[in-house]
DNA sequence: AGCAGTTCAATCATCAGACAAATGAGTTTC
DNA sequence: GAAACTCATTTGTCTGATGATTGAACTGCT
Protein backbone atom coordinates (compact mmCIF):
# COMPACT_ATOMS: atom_id res chain seq x y z
CA UNK A 1 0.00 0.00 0.00
CA UNK A 2 1.68 3.28 -1.30
CA UNK A 3 0.88 5.89 0.83
CA UNK A 4 -0.21 8.52 -2.20
CA UNK A 5 -0.47 11.50 -0.27
CA UNK A 6 -3.64 13.25 -1.25
CA UNK A 7 -1.99 16.79 -1.83
CA UNK A 8 -3.94 20.00 -2.19
CA UNK A 9 -3.98 20.02 -5.33
CA UNK A 10 -7.19 20.17 -6.59
CA UNK A 11 -8.80 23.02 -4.75
CA UNK A 12 -12.79 22.01 -5.28
CA UNK A 13 -12.63 18.75 -3.53
CA UNK A 14 -9.76 19.27 -0.58
CA UNK A 15 -11.23 22.46 0.58
CA UNK A 16 -13.84 20.36 1.79
CA UNK A 17 -13.40 18.71 5.35
CA UNK A 18 -12.40 15.27 6.09
CA UNK A 19 -16.11 14.61 8.03
CA UNK A 20 -17.74 16.02 4.63
CA UNK A 21 -15.68 14.26 2.41
CA UNK A 22 -16.85 11.13 4.15
CA UNK A 23 -20.39 11.93 4.42
CA UNK A 24 -20.34 13.16 0.69
CA UNK A 25 -18.68 10.17 -0.28
CA UNK A 26 -20.67 7.39 1.96
CA UNK A 27 -23.80 9.07 1.49
CA UNK A 28 -23.39 9.04 -2.55
CA UNK A 29 -22.85 4.83 -1.91
CA UNK A 30 -25.90 4.57 -0.35
CA UNK A 31 -28.11 6.59 -2.31
CA UNK A 32 -26.28 4.93 -5.40
CA UNK A 33 -26.98 1.49 -3.38
CA UNK A 34 -23.45 -0.18 -2.89
CA UNK A 35 -24.78 0.08 0.18
CA UNK A 36 -28.69 -1.51 0.34
CA UNK A 37 -31.73 -0.46 2.95
CA UNK A 38 -31.45 -2.65 5.74
CA UNK A 39 -27.71 -3.09 5.34
CA UNK A 40 -25.08 -2.72 7.90
CA UNK A 41 -22.15 -0.11 7.30
CA UNK A 42 -18.90 -1.02 8.15
CA UNK A 43 -18.59 -0.19 11.66
CA UNK A 44 -17.01 2.77 12.65
CA UNK A 45 -13.58 1.43 13.84
CA UNK A 46 -13.25 -0.22 10.29
CA UNK A 47 -14.77 2.82 8.57
CA UNK A 48 -11.76 4.79 9.70
CA UNK A 49 -9.08 2.36 8.59
CA UNK A 50 -11.04 2.62 4.94
CA UNK A 51 -10.85 6.20 5.09
CA UNK A 52 -8.18 6.33 6.95
CA UNK A 53 -9.26 8.75 9.33
CA UNK A 54 -10.34 8.66 12.99
CA UNK A 55 -13.78 7.79 14.55
CA UNK A 56 -14.38 11.34 15.62
CA UNK A 57 -14.29 12.09 11.41
CA UNK A 58 -16.38 8.88 10.52
CA UNK A 59 -18.94 9.95 13.47
CA UNK A 60 -19.04 13.34 11.98
CA UNK A 61 -20.14 12.10 9.08
CA UNK A 62 -22.55 9.09 10.24
CA UNK A 63 -24.55 12.06 12.19
CA UNK A 64 -24.77 14.05 9.21
CA UNK A 65 -26.28 11.13 7.15
CA UNK A 66 -28.54 10.26 9.91
CA UNK A 67 -29.92 13.69 9.68
CA UNK A 68 -30.56 13.16 6.41
CA UNK A 69 -32.55 10.16 7.25
CA UNK A 70 -30.07 7.99 5.36
CA UNK A 71 -29.04 5.79 8.31
CA UNK A 72 -29.55 4.97 11.87
CA UNK A 73 -27.31 3.99 14.48
CA UNK A 74 -27.64 1.78 17.24
CA UNK A 75 -25.18 0.79 19.96
CA UNK A 76 -24.35 -2.87 19.16
CA UNK A 77 -26.20 -3.33 16.01
CA UNK A 78 -24.08 -0.33 14.10
CA UNK A 79 -25.08 1.97 11.36
CA UNK A 80 -27.76 0.36 9.41
CA UNK A 81 -29.34 1.93 6.17
CA UNK A 82 -32.82 3.23 6.42
CA UNK A 83 -35.35 1.88 3.74
CA UNK A 84 -35.78 4.52 0.76
CA UNK A 85 -38.93 6.03 2.07
CA UNK A 86 -37.13 6.86 5.17
CA UNK A 87 -34.84 9.25 3.08
CA UNK A 88 -35.03 12.97 3.23
CA UNK A 89 -35.18 13.15 -0.62
CA UNK A 90 -35.78 16.74 -0.63
CA UNK A 91 -32.55 17.34 0.92
CA UNK A 92 -30.03 19.20 -0.81
CA UNK A 93 -26.95 16.72 -1.14
CA UNK A 94 -29.49 13.99 -1.17
CA UNK A 95 -30.98 15.09 -4.11
CA UNK A 96 -28.10 16.10 -5.57
CA UNK A 97 -26.54 12.22 -4.94
CA UNK A 98 -29.95 10.88 -6.31
CA UNK A 99 -30.12 12.79 -9.28
CA UNK A 100 -26.87 11.14 -10.61
CA UNK A 101 -28.43 7.42 -10.20
CA UNK A 102 -31.55 7.56 -12.40
CA UNK A 103 -32.50 7.86 -15.83
CA UNK A 104 -32.75 11.28 -17.12
CA UNK A 105 -35.81 10.74 -19.55
CA UNK A 106 -37.37 9.70 -16.20
CA UNK A 107 -36.23 12.13 -13.69
CA UNK A 108 -37.18 15.05 -16.56
CA UNK A 109 -40.40 14.02 -16.57
CA UNK A 110 -41.04 13.83 -12.94
CA UNK A 111 -39.83 17.06 -12.05
CA UNK A 112 -41.86 18.55 -15.09
CA UNK A 113 -45.28 16.59 -12.98
CA UNK A 114 -44.53 18.35 -9.80
CA UNK A 115 -43.68 22.09 -11.82
CA UNK A 116 -46.99 21.61 -13.08
CA UNK A 117 -48.72 21.01 -9.52
CA UNK A 118 -47.13 23.54 -7.70
CA UNK A 119 -46.14 26.60 -9.93
CA UNK A 120 -49.32 27.57 -11.82
CA UNK A 121 -50.78 27.62 -8.80
CA UNK A 122 -48.14 29.22 -6.90
CA UNK A 123 -48.32 32.11 -9.53
CA UNK A 124 -52.11 32.61 -9.30
CA UNK A 125 -51.20 33.31 -5.27
CA UNK A 126 -48.69 34.96 -6.12
CA UNK A 127 -51.01 37.67 -8.48
CA UNK A 128 -52.97 37.61 -5.85
CA UNK A 129 -51.04 38.13 -2.62
CA UNK A 130 -47.58 39.87 -3.77
CA UNK A 131 -46.47 42.63 -2.14
CA UNK A 132 -44.99 45.72 -4.63
CA UNK A 133 -41.53 44.60 -3.20
CA UNK A 134 -42.15 41.01 -4.35
CA UNK A 135 -43.00 42.24 -7.57
CA UNK A 136 -40.02 44.43 -7.94
CA UNK A 137 -38.00 41.39 -7.55
CA UNK A 138 -39.98 39.20 -10.10
CA UNK A 139 -39.18 42.26 -12.52
CA UNK A 140 -35.55 42.38 -12.43
CA UNK A 141 -35.04 38.53 -12.35
CA UNK A 142 -37.13 39.19 -15.64
CA UNK A 143 -34.64 42.37 -16.69
CA UNK A 144 -31.76 39.34 -15.85
CA UNK A 145 -33.15 37.02 -18.08
CA UNK A 146 -33.60 39.42 -20.53
CA UNK A 147 -30.21 40.92 -20.66
CA UNK A 148 -28.72 37.21 -20.44
CA UNK A 149 -29.94 36.10 -23.21
CA UNK A 150 -27.04 35.99 -24.94
CA UNK A 151 -25.12 33.75 -22.37
CA UNK A 152 -26.04 30.50 -21.23
CA UNK A 153 -25.00 30.67 -17.79
CA UNK A 154 -25.89 34.33 -16.99
CA UNK A 155 -29.60 33.24 -18.40
CA UNK A 156 -29.49 29.71 -16.01
CA UNK A 157 -29.19 32.12 -12.69
CA UNK A 158 -32.02 34.50 -13.81
CA UNK A 159 -34.12 31.74 -15.36
CA UNK A 160 -33.76 30.39 -11.65
CA UNK A 161 -34.48 33.56 -9.86
CA UNK A 162 -37.24 34.26 -12.01
CA UNK A 163 -39.07 31.27 -11.02
CA UNK A 164 -38.10 31.63 -7.50
CA UNK A 165 -39.23 35.14 -7.07
CA UNK A 166 -42.92 34.36 -8.39
CA UNK A 167 -42.57 31.36 -6.05
CA UNK A 168 -41.70 33.59 -3.40
CA UNK A 169 -44.62 36.38 -3.57
CA UNK A 170 -47.23 33.37 -3.51
CA UNK A 171 -47.47 34.39 0.27
CA UNK A 172 -47.37 31.14 1.17
CA UNK A 173 -44.60 30.02 3.54
CA UNK A 174 -43.94 26.26 2.54
CA UNK A 175 -43.71 27.08 -1.43
CA UNK A 176 -40.23 28.41 -1.53
CA UNK A 177 -38.95 25.65 0.17
CA UNK A 178 -40.01 22.93 -2.21
CA UNK A 179 -39.42 25.80 -5.00
CA UNK A 180 -35.67 25.77 -4.08
CA UNK A 181 -36.03 21.56 -3.90
CA UNK A 182 -37.07 22.72 -7.41
CA UNK A 183 -34.61 24.38 -8.14
CA UNK A 184 -31.91 22.01 -7.53
CA UNK A 185 -33.75 19.80 -10.32
CA UNK A 186 -33.21 22.47 -12.32
CA UNK A 187 -29.89 23.26 -12.45
CA UNK A 188 -30.00 19.66 -13.88
CA UNK A 189 -32.48 20.60 -16.54
CA UNK A 190 -31.73 23.78 -18.00
CA UNK A 191 -28.63 22.75 -19.11
CA UNK A 192 -31.02 20.43 -22.01
CA UNK A 193 -33.29 23.01 -22.15
CA UNK A 194 -32.01 26.66 -22.91
CA UNK A 195 -28.61 25.05 -24.03
CA UNK A 196 -29.77 26.36 -27.61
CA UNK A 197 -30.53 30.49 -28.04
CA UNK A 198 -32.99 29.81 -30.41
CA UNK A 199 -35.04 28.21 -27.39
CA UNK A 200 -33.64 31.29 -25.27
CA UNK A 201 -36.15 33.37 -27.56
CA UNK A 202 -38.80 31.49 -27.62
CA UNK A 203 -39.16 31.34 -24.08
CA UNK A 204 -38.54 35.04 -22.85
CA UNK A 205 -41.88 36.04 -23.81
CA UNK A 206 -43.29 33.38 -21.96
CA UNK A 207 -41.69 35.17 -18.78
CA UNK A 208 -42.64 38.37 -19.26
CA UNK A 209 -46.37 36.83 -19.91
CA UNK A 210 -46.73 35.76 -16.13
CA UNK A 211 -44.81 39.18 -14.69
CA UNK A 212 -47.10 41.16 -16.83
CA UNK A 213 -50.51 38.74 -15.33
CA UNK A 214 -48.91 39.28 -11.95
CA UNK A 215 -48.24 42.89 -12.49
CA UNK A 216 -52.29 43.37 -13.29
CA UNK A 217 -52.71 40.85 -10.51
CA UNK A 218 -54.87 38.41 -12.70
CA UNK A 219 -54.40 35.00 -11.02
CA UNK A 220 -56.05 32.97 -14.10
CA UNK A 221 -53.83 34.98 -16.42
CA UNK A 222 -51.18 34.20 -14.49
CA UNK A 223 -52.10 30.42 -13.97
CA UNK A 224 -52.34 29.82 -17.79
CA UNK A 225 -49.01 31.78 -18.54
CA UNK A 226 -47.17 29.27 -16.33
CA UNK A 227 -49.12 26.23 -18.22
CA UNK A 228 -47.83 27.28 -21.26
CA UNK A 229 -44.20 28.35 -20.48
CA UNK A 230 -43.87 24.68 -18.59
CA UNK A 231 -45.61 22.79 -21.66
CA UNK A 232 -43.25 24.74 -24.06
CA UNK A 233 -40.30 23.66 -21.52
CA UNK A 234 -42.03 19.83 -21.69
CA UNK A 235 -42.09 19.89 -25.59
CA UNK A 236 -38.40 20.44 -25.62
CA UNK A 237 -37.43 17.88 -23.36
CA UNK A 238 -39.51 15.16 -24.89
CA UNK A 239 -37.28 16.78 -28.66
CA UNK A 240 -34.25 16.58 -26.74
CA UNK A 241 -34.41 13.17 -25.21
CA UNK A 242 -34.87 12.00 -28.90
CA UNK A 243 -31.43 13.17 -29.63
CA UNK A 244 -28.22 12.78 -27.72
CA UNK A 245 -28.92 15.34 -25.47
CA UNK A 246 -29.23 12.73 -22.48
CA UNK A 247 -25.93 12.10 -22.84
CA UNK A 248 -25.23 14.91 -20.61
CA UNK A 249 -26.90 13.53 -17.81
CA UNK A 250 -24.41 10.05 -18.35
CA UNK A 251 -21.43 12.16 -18.41
CA UNK A 252 -22.62 13.89 -14.98
CA UNK A 253 -22.98 10.39 -13.96
CA UNK A 254 -19.72 8.94 -15.02
CA UNK A 255 -17.44 12.00 -13.72
CA UNK A 256 -19.62 11.36 -10.09
CA UNK A 257 -18.30 7.46 -10.40
CA UNK A 258 -14.97 9.07 -11.01
CA UNK A 259 -14.27 11.61 -8.26
CA UNK A 260 -15.40 9.13 -5.81
CA UNK A 261 -13.83 6.65 -6.99
CA UNK A 262 -10.69 8.76 -6.11
CA UNK A 263 -11.18 9.42 -2.97
CA UNK A 264 -11.93 6.05 -1.23
CA UNK A 265 -10.06 4.26 -3.65
CA UNK A 266 -11.83 0.79 -1.97
CA UNK B 1 -49.43 22.35 37.34
CA UNK B 2 -46.54 20.75 38.71
CA UNK B 3 -44.11 19.12 36.47
CA UNK B 4 -44.92 15.89 37.89
CA UNK B 5 -46.53 14.79 34.70
CA UNK B 6 -44.78 11.55 33.01
CA UNK B 7 -46.14 11.76 28.91
CA UNK B 8 -44.88 8.61 27.07
CA UNK B 9 -43.16 11.30 24.75
CA UNK B 10 -41.22 12.78 27.22
CA UNK B 11 -39.71 9.28 28.30
CA UNK B 12 -38.84 8.73 24.68
CA UNK B 13 -37.15 11.90 24.73
CA UNK B 14 -35.19 10.79 27.60
CA UNK B 15 -34.02 7.87 26.19
CA UNK B 16 -32.39 9.47 23.27
CA UNK B 17 -28.96 9.89 23.44
CA UNK B 18 -27.33 13.41 24.20
CA UNK B 19 -26.32 14.66 21.11
CA UNK B 20 -29.47 13.81 20.02
CA UNK B 21 -30.96 15.83 23.15
CA UNK B 22 -28.52 18.90 22.20
CA UNK B 23 -29.13 18.79 18.52
CA UNK B 24 -33.22 18.53 19.12
CA UNK B 25 -32.89 21.73 21.76
CA UNK B 26 -30.77 23.95 19.78
CA UNK B 27 -32.74 23.44 16.30
CA UNK B 28 -35.77 23.75 18.07
CA UNK B 29 -34.48 27.29 19.55
CA UNK B 30 -32.63 28.03 16.25
CA UNK B 31 -35.85 27.74 14.95
CA UNK B 32 -38.18 29.37 17.43
CA UNK B 33 -35.67 32.45 16.66
CA UNK B 34 -33.74 32.40 19.95
CA UNK B 35 -30.33 32.36 17.88
CA UNK B 36 -31.70 34.66 14.87
CA UNK B 37 -29.83 33.96 11.70
CA UNK B 38 -27.00 35.24 11.78
CA UNK B 39 -26.23 34.84 14.60
CA UNK B 40 -23.30 33.28 16.38
CA UNK B 41 -23.74 30.27 18.70
CA UNK B 42 -21.54 30.28 21.54
CA UNK B 43 -18.10 28.16 20.49
CA UNK B 44 -18.15 24.45 21.54
CA UNK B 45 -16.68 24.52 24.70
CA UNK B 46 -19.11 26.69 25.74
CA UNK B 47 -21.57 24.93 24.24
CA UNK B 48 -20.60 22.29 26.31
CA UNK B 49 -20.64 23.84 29.63
CA UNK B 50 -24.41 25.05 28.92
CA UNK B 51 -25.67 21.89 28.08
CA UNK B 52 -23.35 20.04 30.83
CA UNK B 53 -21.75 17.65 27.98
CA UNK B 54 -18.44 17.33 26.38
CA UNK B 55 -17.27 19.15 23.06
CA UNK B 56 -17.72 15.29 21.24
CA UNK B 57 -21.45 15.87 21.93
CA UNK B 58 -22.11 19.45 20.97
CA UNK B 59 -20.09 18.69 17.46
CA UNK B 60 -22.44 16.24 16.55
CA UNK B 61 -25.37 18.31 17.35
CA UNK B 62 -23.48 20.76 15.30
CA UNK B 63 -22.93 18.81 12.76
CA UNK B 64 -26.56 17.47 12.24
CA UNK B 65 -27.88 20.96 12.56
CA UNK B 66 -25.78 21.96 9.85
CA UNK B 67 -26.86 18.99 7.62
CA UNK B 68 -30.09 20.42 8.07
CA UNK B 69 -29.42 23.46 6.65
CA UNK B 70 -29.59 25.69 10.19
CA UNK B 71 -25.92 26.40 10.58
CA UNK B 72 -22.83 26.53 9.36
CA UNK B 73 -19.48 26.26 11.21
CA UNK B 74 -15.98 27.32 9.94
CA UNK B 75 -13.17 27.82 11.74
CA UNK B 76 -12.02 31.28 13.72
CA UNK B 77 -16.15 31.82 13.13
CA UNK B 78 -17.86 29.46 14.69
CA UNK B 79 -21.24 28.27 14.17
CA UNK B 80 -23.41 30.75 12.35
CA UNK B 81 -27.04 30.54 12.14
CA UNK B 82 -28.14 30.74 8.35
CA UNK B 83 -30.43 32.72 6.76
CA UNK B 84 -34.12 31.20 6.44
CA UNK B 85 -34.22 30.43 3.03
CA UNK B 86 -30.79 28.22 3.68
CA UNK B 87 -33.27 26.25 6.38
CA UNK B 88 -34.10 22.43 4.75
CA UNK B 89 -37.32 23.17 6.44
CA UNK B 90 -39.35 20.24 4.64
CA UNK B 91 -37.02 18.11 6.92
CA UNK B 92 -38.92 16.37 9.64
CA UNK B 93 -37.49 17.92 12.72
CA UNK B 94 -37.38 21.08 11.26
CA UNK B 95 -40.27 21.34 10.30
CA UNK B 96 -41.64 19.50 13.48
CA UNK B 97 -39.82 22.24 15.14
CA UNK B 98 -41.21 25.56 12.58
CA UNK B 99 -44.67 24.02 13.59
CA UNK B 100 -44.04 24.78 17.25
CA UNK B 101 -43.84 28.44 15.93
CA UNK B 102 -46.22 29.36 14.00
CA UNK B 103 -49.70 30.91 14.23
CA UNK B 104 -51.98 28.30 13.67
CA UNK B 105 -54.41 29.39 11.49
CA UNK B 106 -51.85 30.34 9.04
CA UNK B 107 -50.57 27.73 9.25
CA UNK B 108 -53.22 25.35 8.44
CA UNK B 109 -54.00 27.68 5.02
CA UNK B 110 -50.69 27.67 3.98
CA UNK B 111 -50.68 23.50 4.94
CA UNK B 112 -54.17 22.73 2.88
CA UNK B 113 -53.19 25.20 -0.42
CA UNK B 114 -50.36 23.17 -0.61
CA UNK B 115 -52.55 19.49 -0.39
CA UNK B 116 -54.77 21.44 -2.72
CA UNK B 117 -51.95 21.82 -5.63
CA UNK B 118 -50.43 18.05 -5.15
CA UNK B 119 -53.08 15.67 -3.89
CA UNK B 120 -55.44 16.16 -6.62
CA UNK B 121 -53.16 15.75 -9.46
CA UNK B 122 -51.19 12.92 -7.32
CA UNK B 123 -54.83 11.42 -7.07
CA UNK B 124 -55.32 11.65 -10.89
CA UNK B 125 -51.69 10.07 -12.13
CA UNK B 126 -52.48 7.55 -9.30
CA UNK B 127 -55.92 6.38 -11.16
CA UNK B 128 -53.63 6.33 -13.92
CA UNK B 129 -50.32 4.23 -13.13
CA UNK B 130 -51.28 2.77 -10.35
CA UNK B 131 -49.99 -1.25 -9.94
CA UNK B 132 -52.31 -3.28 -8.99
CA UNK B 133 -50.40 -3.66 -5.41
CA UNK B 134 -50.40 0.04 -4.77
CA UNK B 135 -54.52 -0.51 -4.97
CA UNK B 136 -54.36 -3.42 -2.63
CA UNK B 137 -52.83 -1.25 0.22
CA UNK B 138 -55.61 2.55 -0.88
CA UNK B 139 -57.97 -0.55 -0.22
CA UNK B 140 -56.52 -1.75 2.78
CA UNK B 141 -55.93 1.79 4.31
CA UNK B 142 -59.35 2.93 3.93
CA UNK B 143 -60.95 -0.44 5.28
CA UNK B 144 -58.48 0.34 8.27
CA UNK B 145 -60.13 3.78 8.09
CA UNK B 146 -63.49 2.53 8.26
CA UNK B 147 -63.17 0.06 11.24
CA UNK B 148 -61.55 2.80 13.08
CA UNK B 149 -64.10 5.52 12.83
CA UNK B 150 -65.37 5.46 16.66
CA UNK B 151 -61.29 5.43 17.36
CA UNK B 152 -59.83 9.19 17.08
CA UNK B 153 -56.05 7.87 17.06
CA UNK B 154 -57.02 4.81 15.14
CA UNK B 155 -58.39 6.58 12.81
CA UNK B 156 -55.60 9.58 12.41
CA UNK B 157 -52.79 6.47 11.30
CA UNK B 158 -55.38 5.10 8.96
CA UNK B 159 -56.28 8.54 7.88
CA UNK B 160 -52.10 9.31 6.81
CA UNK B 161 -52.02 5.80 5.62
CA UNK B 162 -54.74 6.48 2.73
CA UNK B 163 -53.23 9.76 1.68
CA UNK B 164 -50.00 8.25 1.49
CA UNK B 165 -51.02 5.18 -0.40
CA UNK B 166 -52.10 7.21 -2.96
CA UNK B 167 -49.51 9.44 -3.19
CA UNK B 168 -47.17 6.47 -3.80
CA UNK B 169 -49.26 4.75 -6.55
CA UNK B 170 -49.16 8.26 -8.48
CA UNK B 171 -45.86 6.44 -9.67
CA UNK B 172 -43.37 9.68 -9.65
CA UNK B 173 -40.79 9.69 -7.25
CA UNK B 174 -40.34 12.29 -6.00
CA UNK B 175 -44.43 12.92 -4.71
CA UNK B 176 -44.32 10.17 -1.73
CA UNK B 177 -41.56 12.51 -0.34
CA UNK B 178 -43.64 15.54 -1.35
CA UNK B 179 -46.42 13.52 0.85
CA UNK B 180 -43.99 12.88 3.64
CA UNK B 181 -43.31 16.64 4.51
CA UNK B 182 -47.32 16.98 4.31
CA UNK B 183 -48.22 13.80 6.35
CA UNK B 184 -45.56 15.32 9.41
CA UNK B 185 -48.10 18.56 8.81
CA UNK B 186 -51.12 16.73 8.68
CA UNK B 187 -50.30 14.86 12.47
CA UNK B 188 -50.68 18.61 13.27
CA UNK B 189 -54.01 19.03 11.53
CA UNK B 190 -55.87 15.75 12.24
CA UNK B 191 -56.45 16.49 15.79
CA UNK B 192 -58.44 19.71 15.22
CA UNK B 193 -60.76 18.24 11.66
CA UNK B 194 -61.32 14.60 12.91
CA UNK B 195 -61.44 15.42 16.67
CA UNK B 196 -65.83 14.74 16.09
CA UNK B 197 -67.12 11.44 15.46
CA UNK B 198 -69.42 13.00 13.07
CA UNK B 199 -66.49 14.61 10.96
CA UNK B 200 -65.22 11.60 10.34
CA UNK B 201 -68.03 10.06 9.52
CA UNK B 202 -68.71 12.71 7.10
CA UNK B 203 -65.06 12.35 4.96
CA UNK B 204 -65.69 8.51 5.44
CA UNK B 205 -67.52 8.41 1.95
CA UNK B 206 -65.28 11.25 0.30
CA UNK B 207 -62.29 8.93 0.89
CA UNK B 208 -64.70 5.86 -0.72
CA UNK B 209 -64.95 7.87 -3.89
CA UNK B 210 -61.47 8.80 -4.25
CA UNK B 211 -60.59 4.63 -3.81
CA UNK B 212 -63.21 4.00 -6.28
CA UNK B 213 -62.29 6.31 -9.16
CA UNK B 214 -58.70 4.86 -8.81
CA UNK B 215 -60.35 1.63 -9.21
CA UNK B 216 -61.90 2.39 -12.17
CA UNK B 217 -58.83 4.58 -13.71
CA UNK B 218 -60.62 7.49 -14.33
CA UNK B 219 -58.26 10.41 -13.88
CA UNK B 220 -60.46 13.11 -13.93
CA UNK B 221 -62.82 11.38 -11.28
CA UNK B 222 -59.97 10.65 -9.15
CA UNK B 223 -58.42 14.48 -9.05
CA UNK B 224 -62.46 15.81 -8.32
CA UNK B 225 -63.03 13.84 -5.48
CA UNK B 226 -59.92 15.01 -3.90
CA UNK B 227 -60.68 18.63 -4.22
CA UNK B 228 -64.45 18.34 -2.71
CA UNK B 229 -62.37 15.97 0.13
CA UNK B 230 -60.05 18.66 1.06
CA UNK B 231 -62.35 21.31 0.48
CA UNK B 232 -64.41 19.99 3.31
CA UNK B 233 -61.55 19.59 5.77
CA UNK B 234 -60.95 23.42 4.49
CA UNK B 235 -64.45 23.91 6.01
CA UNK B 236 -63.61 22.23 9.03
CA UNK B 237 -60.71 24.21 9.81
CA UNK B 238 -62.29 27.35 9.14
CA UNK B 239 -65.13 26.56 11.22
CA UNK B 240 -62.91 25.36 14.45
CA UNK B 241 -60.63 28.51 13.42
CA UNK B 242 -63.66 30.35 15.14
CA UNK B 243 -64.13 28.28 18.15
CA UNK B 244 -61.69 27.25 20.67
CA UNK B 245 -60.03 24.26 18.91
CA UNK B 246 -56.69 26.81 17.63
CA UNK B 247 -56.20 26.45 21.45
CA UNK B 248 -54.69 22.72 21.01
CA UNK B 249 -51.69 24.38 18.82
CA UNK B 250 -50.93 27.00 21.65
CA UNK B 251 -51.25 24.01 23.87
CA UNK B 252 -48.67 22.56 21.83
CA UNK B 253 -46.32 25.52 21.97
CA UNK B 254 -46.69 25.89 25.29
CA UNK B 255 -45.69 22.18 26.62
CA UNK B 256 -42.49 22.69 24.11
CA UNK B 257 -41.03 25.53 25.36
CA UNK B 258 -41.74 23.77 28.87
CA UNK B 259 -39.57 20.69 28.05
CA UNK B 260 -37.28 22.90 26.50
CA UNK B 261 -36.61 24.96 29.46
CA UNK B 262 -36.70 21.80 31.90
CA UNK B 263 -33.64 20.18 29.77
CA UNK B 264 -31.31 23.17 29.13
CA UNK B 265 -32.40 25.81 31.69
CA UNK B 266 -30.19 28.37 30.64
C1' DA C 1 -2.87 59.10 6.24
C1' DG C 2 -3.35 54.98 3.47
C1' DC C 3 -2.14 50.62 1.92
C1' DA C 4 0.24 45.97 1.79
C1' DG C 5 2.07 42.40 4.06
C1' DT C 6 2.80 39.99 8.52
C1' DT C 7 1.67 38.23 12.89
C1' DC C 8 -1.52 36.81 16.23
C1' DA C 9 -5.25 34.56 18.38
C1' DA C 10 -9.79 32.43 18.39
C1' DT C 11 -12.27 28.68 16.76
C1' DC C 12 -13.26 24.73 14.46
C1' DA C 13 -11.02 20.18 12.60
C1' DT C 14 -8.79 16.11 13.63
C1' DC C 15 -6.63 12.74 16.21
C1' DA C 16 -5.77 9.10 19.93
C1' DG C 17 -7.19 6.44 23.68
C1' DA C 18 -10.15 5.21 27.27
C1' DC C 19 -14.41 3.84 29.53
C1' DA C 20 -19.66 3.61 29.70
C1' DA C 21 -24.03 2.03 27.97
C1' DA C 22 -26.91 -0.60 25.15
C1' DT C 23 -28.23 -4.83 23.25
C1' DG C 24 -28.27 -9.21 20.32
C1' DA C 25 -26.84 -13.81 20.89
C1' DG C 26 -25.42 -17.59 23.14
C1' DT C 27 -25.54 -20.10 27.77
C1' DT C 28 -27.32 -21.55 31.88
C1' DT C 29 -30.85 -22.76 34.93
C1' DC C 30 -35.17 -24.37 36.30
C1' DG D 1 -39.03 -25.25 26.56
C1' DA D 2 -38.87 -20.74 28.64
C1' DA D 3 -36.86 -17.41 31.54
C1' DA D 4 -32.73 -15.46 33.43
C1' DC D 5 -27.99 -14.65 32.97
C1' DT D 6 -23.48 -13.72 30.80
C1' DC D 7 -20.75 -12.09 27.23
C1' DA D 8 -19.05 -9.79 23.28
C1' DT D 9 -19.71 -6.12 20.01
C1' DT D 10 -20.79 -1.62 18.71
C1' DT D 11 -22.05 2.92 19.40
C1' DG D 12 -22.03 6.71 22.96
C1' DT D 13 -19.34 9.79 25.74
C1' DC D 14 -15.42 11.90 27.76
C1' DT D 15 -10.68 13.88 28.02
C1' DG D 16 -6.81 16.20 26.33
C1' DA D 17 -3.82 17.49 22.78
C1' DT D 18 -2.38 19.28 18.20
C1' DG D 19 -3.32 21.06 13.41
C1' DA D 20 -5.68 24.23 10.08
C1' DT D 21 -8.15 28.22 8.98
C1' DT D 22 -8.97 32.89 8.92
C1' DG D 23 -10.62 37.53 10.82
C1' DA D 24 -8.43 41.14 13.05
C1' DA D 25 -4.81 43.59 14.89
C1' DC D 26 -0.28 45.16 13.93
C1' DT D 27 3.71 46.73 11.44
C1' DG D 28 6.27 49.10 8.16
C1' DC D 29 6.52 51.49 4.04
C1' DT D 30 5.24 55.18 0.79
Amino acid sequence: MAGTKRKPADKGASRKSLYNKVAHDLGQRIVRGDYKPGALLPNEAECGQIYKVSRTAIREAVKMLSAKGLIQSRPKIGSRVEPRNAWNLLDRDVLSWYCTTVDFQRFANDVQQIRMMIEPEAAALAALHRTAGQFVEIEAAYQAMADAVGDEAAWNVADVRFHLAVLNASGNEFIPPFGRVIESLLANLFSVTVAHLRNRMKVLPLHLAILEAIRVKKADRARDAVRKLLQTTQKTIDEGGKLGLSGKAKARKASAKQKDKAFSKV
